[in-house]
DNA sequence: TATAGATGATTGCGCACGCATTGTCAAGGG
DNA sequence: CCCTTGACAATGCGTGCGCAATCATCTATA
């Protein structure tokens, strides 16, 4: 993909790895649970969470999308009943997105079949010893600073 | 990111790693050059054909992209300047976009802002034998034939 | 040659996003 | 106690995308 500079290569197959995969887990999820997966990412940090809850700006940082777009993203999820608005009491300001046990259900079942479809296509080509060696590769990109933009 | 499978690290990372990649990537050309990723590319691959052209369906067949995506995408590279259209002589329904001087000019500077961002922030990291080792990674997953949707 | 079906590109429509703005509220300083 | 400043979430607006429908053209078949 990114030309001439022979090892990016590592980078570009990268990019067609992400996109092939994404590609497939969308539809999936798309067709099997009518979710999008960036609402799949936000039912599933609410069921890390403590009481199922999270404010909105916590899940906007945690995630690719903005306040706004979180916003909307959970008006969806709320539409659809899989997650519930709920004022806070310490802060009249915020709002907290519950996951409802409608949503916990949805979730279950989007998150075996996500997790099933990311073995078959993905970690099962690789034996356990390369997945570690990829965990160490990832890990040292997020230890090592940002680049300061030089212009 | 994706929960209890413990080598699902290796996923969600990669997924975590896409994300913060294109996330300086796009700043960069949108802020430098006023494109995005998805023009950058198909600038990219037209340079790369023999007289700087491709057929839409070939740009959007290369990309993630459908069909009226490019098709719009094509329009704004036109309008910018850095691409022009041509209706095709042998097909009369198909149309070419052909690189212009100002889009090869473009893409020229664009394109190497974007190897040494990716250079900076990714490649850099790791030892030459280490990317031999994705490039291995993302072949085998090519390799690999693409399960069939049990439901 | 005439015609049915396939294919390339475009366009109407709806949807999801980001940016900028607004309304509401919290916290701190005169 | 008020008033400024900043933070959270929601909303108006513009933009880019996919899907489905459309138009023009090519191709195969009788």
């Amino acid at each position: 993909m990114s030309g001439k500079f022979d090892d990016g290569a590592a980078w570009s197959k990268l990019l067609s790895v992400h996109a092939v995969m994404m590609h497939r887990l969308e539809e999936m999820l798309q067709s099997k649970y009518r979710i999008s997966h960036g609402e799949f990412e936000v039912l599933l940090r609410l069921s890390w969470s403590t009481d199922q809850r999270m404010r909105i700006r916590e899940l906007a940082d945690a995630s690719v999308i903005t306040r706004s777009g979180m916003s909307r993203l959970v008006d969806r999820l709320e539409n659809a009943g899989l997650v519930q608005r709920e004022t806070a009491i310490e802060d009249a300001r915020g709002a907290y997105a519950i996951l409802t046990s409608a949503g916990r259900e949805r979730l279950d079942a989007a998150e075996a079949s996500n997790i099933a479809l990311v073995r078959e296509s993905f970690l099962s080509l690789y034996k356990e010893d390369e997945l570690g060696q990829m965990v160490e590769f990832w890990t040292r990109f997020f230890n090592h600073p940002s680049p300061e933009p030089d212009s």
